[in-house]
DNA sequence: CCCGACTATTAGATCGATCTAATCTATATT
DNA sequence: AATATAGATTAGATCGATCTAATAGTCGGG
């Protein structure tokens, strides 16, 4: 092993299958069987080879693979916010069984610019992306997701999804997990349940303003537009949402958030107006993510699994690649209501 | 250029430049000049040649390219925790950053898996990544590192570093920061000040406690190991850590924890214990992570800019990349303390 | 001693792009 | 008219691996 310090502290070109076969004295088609563990070669011719690759820091190189073979280890991962903690579970649990099954992940974070988004997909396919998972940014055109149908990769939308295309989709059933919330404050005695944050503009508050709805129907409570709160999905949005609601000639009795965070926000301004949360206001949130479960009193959600979700968005997406004539799925999965302390039955004097 | 038709409406093959040079009538070669738009060729041929490009519907093809050019445009991103909002932030600068130079992010999460870690540099290598951003998980070998300064593509750690090697770094002055917090208690009174959390395995909890003593020495305080408590880096951690350091024969009156996170922990088995934060106790997170500004009261805390880090971190790797004989640099970046309402003056009784 | 049936190995083409060095015009210079 | 110069294009080798089809070598059976 000495002589090879040599070959390794020279840092010039790079050792290749050839360089293998001239110093194990074989071709290098019997090189490339050894490095695909083909049965076909001797021991004794293997052990050779081996050592040669010891001996000279033999480094595969994936990319020339994959040209001849005219196959792709890569998936393209494409979200729109990474620092949200609900996609960053997702994200985590789709890498991880990506990896599992040999693919390595190429990640971006649109920050929700749909012009971002082409860009970095349209790269990824240059690199031979073997799929994509996206999760598409606020305002991509439906001509964008529909000129993806003429890639010939698969393509899985994850948590959002555009109504009208053919791609796969794996997402919570958003509708299901509001519907289960509002019914749990229905139980409870709410009458006036108002829906805040999100934005119409998002199939995510669509679905789940959809399910809110649907259970105020079904125990026959007339609609009223304006419990319905817009706002941003964030803890601010929270804040400014519950003081519009509370500002209302009748203001509801509880809140249905559009996230957690929104939640978290709600609470904060409950405080501020001097209401108990769980007594005088009933809240719900929407994901469960980590925080969830430390808000004062913890924070009664809707857990949707994302991390599971990851995975799952990955083995519908190898599916597909493994056999392109399987038509795409969308895989809606159930949530779970989790109760905890932020409800409580409606206040007497309502 | 009729005879083309046949060839795309075929699902089959790729196009490649081949099929470009035969449907605009001109050699492989000029195509590529076309592609990498080349001044060297006429208007009216690229012209044609673009035209053949939209008609056949042509994706270029990165890898091949790179495998010929012997270059890459790929980098790899290894982070131990990409729930961790702290560390979301700082994958997310680094992509940013990355992305706007036209390199493409292969990305994955150990979990603080060594052996993981080591798997899915190897892959990356293997895939030609032309530099590595790495934030070793705990237990990471110092011979796993020093094995990389072998591999001819420049390697950046993030945010933690192992002491001994030769590699570049980019990371917050921890030490810098725990002084800073702890010199903000030191002025408002306290004297004896605690640690909540982290673990002396991990080299950002060695350089925090390190700025911690080092304050309390320069103002001539004796030092008391008892009052570091090592914890898990999670709310339970700074839960945990708090109740220890109450239940101590002569407790603190003031905490540093090893991140906001903690901090969260150690207010929430504050309000437990009834402890009025900023007046019976006071509280110094680090991090400076988004729900900080949130908690009741609001947490003072160490602002390390995470997403900056991750700008500057691509910058060095970019550097390097460019000048491989460029000397790696360690570029600890000073971070600054956010003064909110979780600290006040030592308790008149004690 | 030849033939078929194995086992082990290999020469050479190939994947899709780029690069080098050469070729071929057309125009300008002497 | 011959030559130099610049502009536009191209043939063919090349990057690092794999695949196909062919070739040696070995052994037993007839």
């Amino acid at each position: 092993m000495s002589p090879s310090e040599k070959a390794s502290s020279r840092a010039s070109r790079r050792v290749t299958v050839t360089d293998l076969a001239d110093a194990a004295g074989v071709s290098r088609s019997t090189v490339s069987l050894v490095l695909r563990n083909s049965p076909l070669v001797k021991r004794e011719t293997r052990r050779r080879v081996e050592e040669a690759i010891e001996r000279l820091g033999y480094v595969y190189n994936r990319n020339a693979a994959n040209l001849r073979r005219q196959t792709s280890d890569m998936v393209a991962v494409v979200i729109h916010d990474l620092t949200n903690p609900f996609f960053a579970e997702l994200a985590v649990g789709l890498e991880e069984a990506l990896e599992a099954a040999g693919y390595v992940s190429l990640m971006a974070n649109t920050g929700d610019d749909p012009e971002r988004q082409r860009r970095v997909m349209e790269t990824m396919r240059e690199h031979g992306a073997a799929g994509f998972i996206l999760c598409p940014a606020m305002g991509t055109e439906t001509r964008q997701m529909a000129a993806m149908t003429g890639w010939n990769a698969p393509v899985i939308q994850v948590m959002r999804w555009l109504p009208d295309t053919r791609l796969g989709v794996v997402a919570p059933d958003y509708a299901l997990g509001a519907r289960m919330a509002a019914e749990r404050l229905l139980t409870l005695g709410h009458r006036r349940i108002a829906f805040l944050g999100g934005n119409e503009a998002n199939i995510a508050t669509v679905e789940r303003v959809r399910g809110y709805r649907a259970a105020l129907e079904a125990t026959g409570i007339a609609e009223d537009p304006t419990l319905v709160v817009p706002a941003a999905v964030n803890r601010g949005g929270g804040v400014e949402a519950l003081r519009t609601a509370l500002a209302l000639d009748r203001p509801p009795t509880a809140a249905l958030c559009f996230s957690d965070v929104v939640a978290f926000g709600t609470l904060d301004a409950l405080a501020a107006a001097g209401l108990a949360v769980g007594r005088d206001f009933s809240v719900i949130g929407f994901d469960d993510i980590a925080g969830a479960r430390h808000t004062l009193p913890p924070l009664t959600t809707v857990a949707v699994y994302s991390r599971e979700l990851g995975r799952r968005s990955a083995a519908a997406l190898l599916r597909r690649i493994a056999d392109p004539s399987e038509p795409p799925e969308q895989e809606i999965v159930a949530p779970s209501l989790i109760v905890r302390g932020t409800c409580g039955p409606v206040p007497a004097e309502a």
